[in-house]
DNA sequence: AATAAAATGTTGCAATTTTAACATTTTTCG
DNA sequence: CGAAAAATGTTAAAATTGCAACATTTTATT
């Protein structure tokens, strides 16, 4: 057990000081095969420390990893849940559509839909964290509005008055939302009281609203209400989802994506 | 000639801020054949810009290019005067102090101040151009605001009403403006219309106000006005700067500081 | 405008890496 | 200690990437 942790620690280490290292040069240096080498660079992917490119891994200089200081420590849970964000993310992408104008909500689910956002598509892009500018950023034909404010750390997200008040005089298609809870009586709620304005103004200069949220959601309370279930039109989650909830969802005529 | 060499840019910028990329996304980033990517690249590695590794490419963070006597840069503009550029930034550094709030604004130079923060030093800062909020984010003992707003592709800056609204709001200790042109008779200027409300706002905000230029500035014009020269209280530029515009700048009793 | 030169695209094959499945070793814990 | 579980190593087949050579397009030059 220690001894993978250890390895796994030289691994980030050496990452960390050269960018990126080829497979074969980390087993050579940690002394064990490749395949051994490929499996930790799986954990490590899997919590977003490092990106897999064929031959090596990438050093992720946005991971959580960087802020903490070298402490290797993700929750189960969020490890675990990637896999169905990452579906999600992919299926809210195939809603975009050409000269599409959209706002791009906090967290990690919203991250990976603008991860899987085409290249190729001439849209305009608003959003206000930094995990979803940095990937957005890097597109050929996008148009790319940022509000702005003071960053929270936790979830990588800018906010401030004066944020709210660019998105308010924004006028958006669609807006992809996430939320930390979903309950079909107590409504959409957040962690965080600082996303609420945000999240509120997103939802009202929209047309089409998307919910984005991993099944676990469902039934949980988090401490910050911004919307209900219905304010809503299209909630995309993943097939863990209880039939309870897929029945209310379909109950309030919104159209549900199980991924 | 140009083609290729804004491609060559662009790869390079890329890579910068994500530590390296696949050979497809590169290829798909800039809408040209795998194979040109190859190519590029291995004029790069050759350089030793960037190690290849199978299926990409990873930026070397100990390049020439890191420590700025490369031929290959962002603009034009900004490979010119870089080693400069640099100097000025390292200076400007030298004048936080803890608990400070600044501001810093867009152009290359003030891109090397963002740089030489030390990680250690805890203060405020404020900024609204891409690069500088790449280069704050991952240090620790920062706070960050960053006003929002439209994206400009060219200077990396965002802007808009709000954007500056949340600047007016903010006080700070010290501003570090850059400029596009210092003339003695029409004042600083820029060469972009969208900049100066910004600009304006943050000298307006700011307690001590420090112009970062490098010496091939002074007589220039720029298209837009956004200060007069003895708005500033302090002057940071190399020592390539004129007899002239030295007298005129210790004649309006600001410091001046050539590295 | 014509030609040469440079840059870029295409393609089939060679080289490399990944994966899956199973064998072996090490660790954990009653 | 000994069995079960976890971690690691090994292999050949599958998938991916790289390369060279040639075709095509773009750019430079007279």
């Amino acid at each position: 057990m220690g001894k993978q942790r250890a390895r796994i620690s030289k691994i980030i280490n050496a990452l960390k000081i050269n960018n990126a290292a080829t497979i074969r040069e980390l087993a050579a240096m940690l002394s064990v095969s490749e395949m051994t080498v490929r499996r930790d660079l799986r954990l490590l992917a899997g919590d977003n420390i490092v990106k897999l490119i064929h031959g090596g891994a990438v050093f992720n200089p946005n991971s959580i990893i960087e802020k903490n200081e070298g402490k290797y420590s993700l929750s189960a849970e969020e490890s675990r849940r990637t896999a169905e964000k990452i579906r999600i993310g992919r299926k809210a992408a195939t809603l975009l559509e050409p000269d599409d104008i959209i706002i791009i909500d906090a967290g990690s689910t919203t991250e990976y839909l603008a991860k899987a956002i085409p290249d190729n598509i001439p849209i305009t892009i608003m959003c206000y964290t930094l995990n979803a500018l940095l990937e957005v950023q890097r597109k050929n034909d996008c148009r790319l509005i940022f509000a702005g404010g003071y960053y929270h750390d936790n979830t990588m997200m800018f906010e401030s008055p004066e944020g709210v008040e660019l998105i308010k005089r924004i006028r958006a298609n669609k807006a992809f939302i996430s939320a930390g809870g979903v309950n079909h009586r107590l409504g959409v709620t957040c962690s965080n009281h600082y996303e609420t304005e945000t999240k509120k103004a997103a939802l009202n200069s929209s047309l089409i609203k998307v919910l984005l949220v991993d099944s676990s959601k469902f039934g949980r309370i988090r401490p910050t209400y911004f919307a209900d279930l219905d304010d809503f039109d299209i909630v995309i989650t993943d097939t863990g989802i209880s039939e309870e909830y897929a029945d209310i969802i379909t109950g309030l005529r919104l159209t549900l994506y199980t991924v």
